[in-house]
RNA sequence: GGGCGAUUAGCUCAGCUGGUUUAGAGCGUCUGCCUUACAAGCAGAGGGUCUGCGGUUCGAAUCCGUAAUCGCCCACCA
C-alpha cells in the first residue's frame, strides 16, 4: 500500500482482497453452534449482466450479510443464477439463427445441446461481476434452477402437486406469446398503455337492408366472429332480436345474442364476439354455445381457418382488411382510441389470446396459509405498505399457468399412453410402472411412452428457491436445511413481489411446513436523474462495471446506499458515487495521518483525555444508534450516521483535538486509544465499504494470515454518557464563535487570543477550547468589556477582548438582532403558558419544558441587555 | 374503474405513538482559505408560511376530511 498517496487507489486493493477472501475460503459457512444467519441471492438469469438495480440489491445483502456475520452470527449467502426459460431460449435461437440454423431443424436434444454451450460459455457472467461488488457469497454453493438437485426437486413438487389433486390439465384462454411461441401466466403480461384506433365497422342484417355499427379494436378477429351481442335492455337494438348479422367481407351469418356483459355506452352497443381470442368473447361464446374458429397459427399469422388473408401477419391483416373494408364501404367511421394492449414480459410481443391445452395449479389452498403469515407478521414485509398489494393479490389468485411450449427448462414429467391417457411421474420408470397398472397393458416399455414436450414456467422452479437450495425437498430431515432454514431476510426489488415472493411463501408453507423467510425487504427501482426508469433502450443506464472501475466498490456501493431507503425509488446521479469516493478518501487520509505520528512515552495532555473521553461516548451512541437502524432495514440511515461519525466528530473534532504540533510526537495512551477508535471506525463501516476497510484494518496492526475484518466483531452498544454529549456541544458552539470573531476581525488561527466567560461557563472543557480555539488564557469575568467581540453560547456569554479591531455600533447591532429573535420566542412560549387550558391539560413534562424555555430565554435577554448597556445602548 | 402511496430547503430525503424541531440531514449554492492528513479538502453562511383549503385539539409537518398534482399496483369496456 502506498501511504503517501494523497488519494484512494481502489483498483489494485479490491482485487488483493477478494482474492484473500476467496483463498481463505471467509465467505464459506457450514453449520455449527452459532445462531445463523441466511440470506439466499433473488437468482439473476443465467445470461444476465450486471446492472443498477442488481447492484443495489446485492449491496443490500451483502451489508446485511457482512453485519451479521461481524455480530457473531454463522452468515451464509447462497448465490446461483436462473435458467430464465424464456429469455434464455430466445438468446439461443437468436444465436442460432445468426449461424443460419433453425431451431425447428434441430431435435429437442440437439437444441439443448446448444442451450448448454451457450450457458456455459456466458452463464455466470454476471455471479464474477458481482465479484467486484464485494459480494460475500459462497460461492461453494453456488447454484442453479436446472442443475441435478433444483431439477429432481422441481419435479417431485409437480409429482406432490398432481397427487394432491393441485395440478391439473385443461383447454383454457391463456396468453400467447406468438413470439416466443409459447404460453405464459397472467404475472407475465405486461399491460401498456397506447394510442390506437376504433374501428367502427357496419355489419348487414341478414335478409334486410339494415346494418348495425360494430366498434372494435382488432378488426382483423372479424375473420373469426361468431355473433355479434348487445345489451337486452339497450332499446335501440330490442328490434335486433333472433335475427342474424354478416360478418363484414367474411359474408358469415352470424346470431345476434343478448347479454348485460355489453356496456351499452361503449362504442355503439354493439360487441362483436370471437371466442377464439378473446378473454370476454370466450366467456360469451361459452355461454351461448357459439364456435370458436381458430384464425391464428401459433405465430400470430392467419391461419387456413381464417378463410382470407392466409399466412399473413396479424398487424399486416389489419391494414389490409382495413383497406378491403373501406373499398366495400363497410367503415363507417374511426376514432382515435386509447386502450391498453398486453405485451409479453419477454419478448415484448403482442399477446394474442389463445385457446389451449396448458398445465394449472389450483392456487386458493395455497395461497390461504401464505396470507395469513402476512398478515399476522409472521412474515413482515419492509415496507409495510407492500402488505396491502399483496393481500390484494392473494384474496383475487387465479390458477397459474405453469407449461411453457419451451425446450429450455424441466420438461413436463407427463407421460402419455399409446392408447390415451396420461401418467406423472418423477422418472420414465416410475412412469412405466403406473402406465401398465393404469392400462392393465404389461406389455408396454418405455418407448411407448410419450412424455408430455412442455417445460415448466422459470417461476415454478424459482418459487422452491429458499428450500431447494438446502434439498429441503428431497431431503427435508438433513442437517443443512435444519440448520439454515427458514432464511433470515429476503431483499429483492417490488416488481417481482407475485411472480416470486409470494410464490416463495406459498411454497414454504406447502412444502416445507414453514415460512421460507422473516423478512422481505423490497428495494426501490433505480431511476436516472429526470426520474425514468433505467433501460437498454433508453439507454439511460449506466454501465454497472465501468462506475465500479471509476468510482470504486465501496465508493459506487456508498453512493447506491446513501440515496436508497426501503421502497423508494432512487434517482440515481454520479454525484452520489463522487460522494462514496471522496468519503473512501476522507478514511483514507485519515490513516495517513494517525500513521504519520510519532509516539512518545510522556504525559497525556488534558485536552487528549478530555477527547479520548468523549470519542468514546459518541462512538457507544452511535453504536446503539446504528443498532436501532439497522434493526429497522433503516440501511441509509445506518450509513449516515456512521458517515457523519467518521467525518464530523471523528475527523473535524476528535483529531484536530489530540494532534499533536507539527513535528511533536504523541503520547501513547491517546495513540492507542485513537488506534482503537480507528478500528472501531473500520469495523462499523466494513458491511458498507468492504474493500477499503480491509485494507487499512490489516494495516493498523499486525494481522495473522487469514485474519480478516469480515470477523472482526462489532461490540454490542454500551450506554453513552449523554450529558457529556450534550455539554461538549456547547463546546463545539464556543469553538465555533470564536472562530466566527477570528474569521471577522481577520486574526489568523495561529496568533493566540484571551477568552473572557461569565460565570455560568462549565470549565470542564477547558483544555479543548484552549486547543481548537487558540485561546492563551480563559477567565472568569462578569463585567462587560465594551471592547470585546462577543458572542453568546447558551446562557452565558462569551468575549474576546480586541481593543481597536472592535466595532461598537456592529456589537450592537448584533446584540439587537438576537434581542429580536428571543423576544419573539419568549412571546411565543409565555403565549403558551398563559393559555390555562394547555397548563391544564398538557403533560407536566411538556409545561416543563416550555418553562425551561422561558427562563432561558429571560436570561439571555438579561445577557443581552447587561452587554447592551455595557455598550452604552440599550 | 378500483386500490395504494407520495407531496417538507435548488435536488434527494429524515422527521416513527401529535408537545425540548417557530422543522433536520446529505448533496448543491454563496463567502473566506492550497493552514505540514485530505482542495475529492478546511472554516463559515444563506436557504422552507412542511401542496391548497377545511376540521379535531390547549397544541398539527404529524391525526381526520377535501381538492390538486405526481407515481405505483390491480381490473374482462370491445
Amino acid at each position: 500500500m502506498n501511504e503517501t498517496a494523497t488519494k484512494y487507489d481502489p483498483h489494485a486493493v479490491e482485487e488483493k482482497w477478494y482474492a484473500y477472501w476467496m483463498e481463505h475460503r471467509l465467505f464459506h459457512s457450514e453449520p455449527d453452534n452459532r445462531e445463523p444467519y441466511t440470506i439466499v441471492i433473488p437468482p439473476p438469469n443465467v445470461t444476465g449482466v450486471l446492472h443498477m438495480g442488481h447492484m443495489l440489491n446485492n449491496t443490500i445483502q451483502d451489508i446485511l450479510v457482512r453485519r451479521a456475520r461481524m455480530m457473531g452470527k454463522n452468515a451464509l449467502w447462497v448465490p446461483g443464477t436462473d435458467h430464465a426459460a424464456i429469455s434464455t431460449e430466445a438468446k439461443v435461437v437468436a444465436k442460432l439463427a445468426s449461424e443460419g440454423i433453425n431451431k425447428h431443424d434441430l431435435s429437442r436434444e440437439e437444441f439443448l445441446r446448444h442451450a448448454w454451450d451457450w450457458t456455459d460459455k456466458y452463464g455466470g457472467i454476471i455471479l464474477k461481476q458481482l465479484r467486484k461488488l464485494g459480494a460475500s457469497c459462497d460461492w461453494e454453493r453456488t447454484a442453479f434452477t436446472m442443475d441435478e438437485q433444483r431439477s429432481k426437486s422441481v419435479i417431485r413438487v409437480f409429482c406432490d402437486l398432481y397427487d394432491k389433486g393441485l395440478i391439473y390439465r385443461g383447454v383454457r384462454m391463456v396468453n400467447w406469446d406468438p413470439r416466443a411461441l409459447t404460453a405464459l401466466s397472467d404475472e407475465e403480461v405486461i399491460y401498456k398503455e397506447e394510442q390506437s384506433k376504433l374501428y367502427h365497422l357496419r355489419y348487414k342484417v341478414e335478409g334486410e337492408d339494415r346494418y348495425i355499427i360494430v366498434a372494435t379494436t382488432r378488426p382483423e378477429t372479424i375473420l373469426g366472429d361468431t355473433a355479434v351481442c348487445v345489451n337486452p335492455n339497450d332499446e335501440r337494438y330490442t328490434w335486433l332480436k333472433g335475427k342474424k348479422v354478416i360478418v363484414p367481407l367474411v359474408g358469415r351469418a352470424v346470431p345476434i345474442i343478448m347479454d348485460d356483459y355489453v356496456e351499452m355506452d361503449f362504442g355503439t352497443g354493439c360487441l362483436k364476439v370471437t371466442p377464439a381470442h378473446d378473454v370476454n368473447d370466450y366467456m360469451l361464446g361459452d355461454k351461448y354455445n357459439l364456435p370458436s374458429i381458430d384464425i391464428f397459427n401459433d405465430n400470430g399469422t392467419v391461419s387456413e381457418a381464417g378463410g382470407m388473408y392466409v399466412g399473413m401477419d396479424r398487424f399486416d391483416v389489419r391494414r389490409r382488411i382495413m383497406e378491403d373494408l373501406q373499398a366495400a364501404d363497410l367503415v363507417e367511421k374511426v376514432e382515435d382510441y386509447v386502450n391498453k394492449v398486453g405485451h409479453s414480459e419477454r419478448t415484448d410481443a403482442v399477446i394474442e389470446p389463445k385457446l389451449s391445452m396448458q398445465w394449472f395449479v389450483k392456487m386458493e389452498s395455497l395461497a390461504k396459509p401464505a396470507l395469513a403469515a402476512v398478515e399476522d407478521g409472521d412474515i413482515s414485509f419492509v415496507p409495510a405498505k407492500f402488505r396491502n398489494t399483496y393481500r390484494h393479490w392473494m384474496t383475487n389468485i387465479k390458477d397459474w399457468c405453469i407449461s411453457r411450449q419451451l425446450w429450455w427448462g424441466h420438461q413436463i414429467p407427463a407421460y402419455y399412453l399409446p392408447d390415451g391417457g396420461y401418467v406423472v411421474a418423477e422418472t420414465p420408470e416410475e412412469a412405466l410402472v403406473k402406465a401398465i397398472e393404469k392400462s392393465g397393458n404389461a406389455s408396454l416399455t418405455l418407448d411407448d411412452l410419450k412424455q408430455d414436450a412442455d417445460c415448466l414456467d422459470t417461476w415454478f422452479s424459482s418459487w422452491l428457491w429458499p428450500i431447494s437450495l438446502f434439498n429441503g425437498i428431497l431431503e427435508p430431515e438433513n442437517e443443512e436445511f435444519k440448520y439454515y432454514y427458514p432464511t433470515a431476510d429476503l431483499v429483492t426489488a417490488p416488481d417481482i413481489i407475485f411472480f416470486w415472493v409470494a410464490r416463495m411463501i406459498m411454497a414454504g408453507y406447502e412444502f416445507s411446513g414453514k415460512k421460507p423467510f422473516g423478512n422481505v425487504y423490497f428495494t426501490g427501482i433505480v431511476r436516472d436523474k429526470i426520474g425514468r426508469k433505467m433501460s437498454k433502450t433508453l439507454g439511460n443506464s449506466p454501465d454497472a462495471l465501468e462506475l465500479l472501475d471509476k468510482f470504486g466498490a465501496d465508493g459506487v456501493r456508498m453512493g447506491l446506499m446513501l440515496a436508497a431507503p426501503a421502497g423508494h425509488d432512487i434517482m440515481y446521479d454520479d454525484s452520489l458515487c463522487e460522494q462514496g469516493r471522496n468519503f473512501c478518501n476522507k478514511i483514507w487520509n485519515s490513516f495517513r495521518l494517525i500513521k504519520g505520528w510519532q509516539v512518545a512515552d510522556e504525559a497525556q495532555p488534558e485536552a487528549s483525555k478530555l477527547a479520548v473521553k468523549w470519542f468514546g461516548e459518541k462512538l457507544n451512541a452511535t453504536i446503539a444508534e446504528m443498532d436501532d437502524l439497522m434493526g429497522k432495514f433503516r440501511i441509509s440511515e445506518a450509513l449516515m450516521a456512521i458517515y457523519r461519525l467518521f467525518w464530523d466528530e471523528f475527523s473535524s473534532w476528535y483529531l484536530e483535538m489530540v494532534k499533536p504540533a507539527f513535528g511533536q510526537p504523541m503520547d501513547s495512551a491517546t495513540y492507542n486509544a485513537t488506534l482503537g477508535y480507528f478500528d472501531m471506525l473500520l469495523r462499523l463501516l466494513h458491511p458498507f465499504m468492504p474493500f477499503i476497510t480491509e485494507e487499512l484494518w490489516q494495516n493498523l496492526a499486525e494481522r495473522k494470515d487469514g485474519e480478516s475484518i469480515m470477523y472482526a466483531q462489532i461490540p454490542a452498544a454500551a450506554k453513552a454518557d449523554e450529558k457529556m454529549i450534550s455539554d461538549f456541544e456547547s463546546v463545539k458552539e464556543i469553538v465555533a464563535g470564536i472562530r466566527t470573531v477570528r474569521k471577522q476581525k481577520q486574526i489568523p488561527q495561529k496568533e493566540a487570543l484571551e477568552l473572557n466567560a461569565q460565570k455560568s461557563h462549565n470549565p470542564a472543557f477547558d483544555a479543548v477550547i484552549a486547543k481548537m480555539g487558540n485561546i492563551s488564557a480563559l477567565i472568569i469575568k462578569e463585567e462587560k468589556d465594551p471592547t470585546a467581540a462577543a458572542f453568546i453560547v447558551g446562557k452565558t456569554e462569551y468575549s474576546i477582548p480586541l481593543a481597536d479591531k472592535v466595532n461598537p455600533e456592529e456589537e450592537i447591532a448584533k446584540l439587537h438582532k438576537e434581542r429580536e429573535y428571543y423576544t419573539k420566542f419568549l412571546a411565543g412560549v409565555e403565549k403558551k403558558l398563559s393559555n390555562e387550558r394547555f397548563v391544564a391539560n398538557a403533560p407536566e413534562a411538556v409545561v416543563a419544558i416550555e418553562r425551561k424555555k422561558k427562563a432561558d430565554a429571560e436570561a439571555k435577554l438579561a445577557t443581552i441587555a447587561a452587554s447592551l448597556s455595557a455598550l452604552g445602548a440599550n
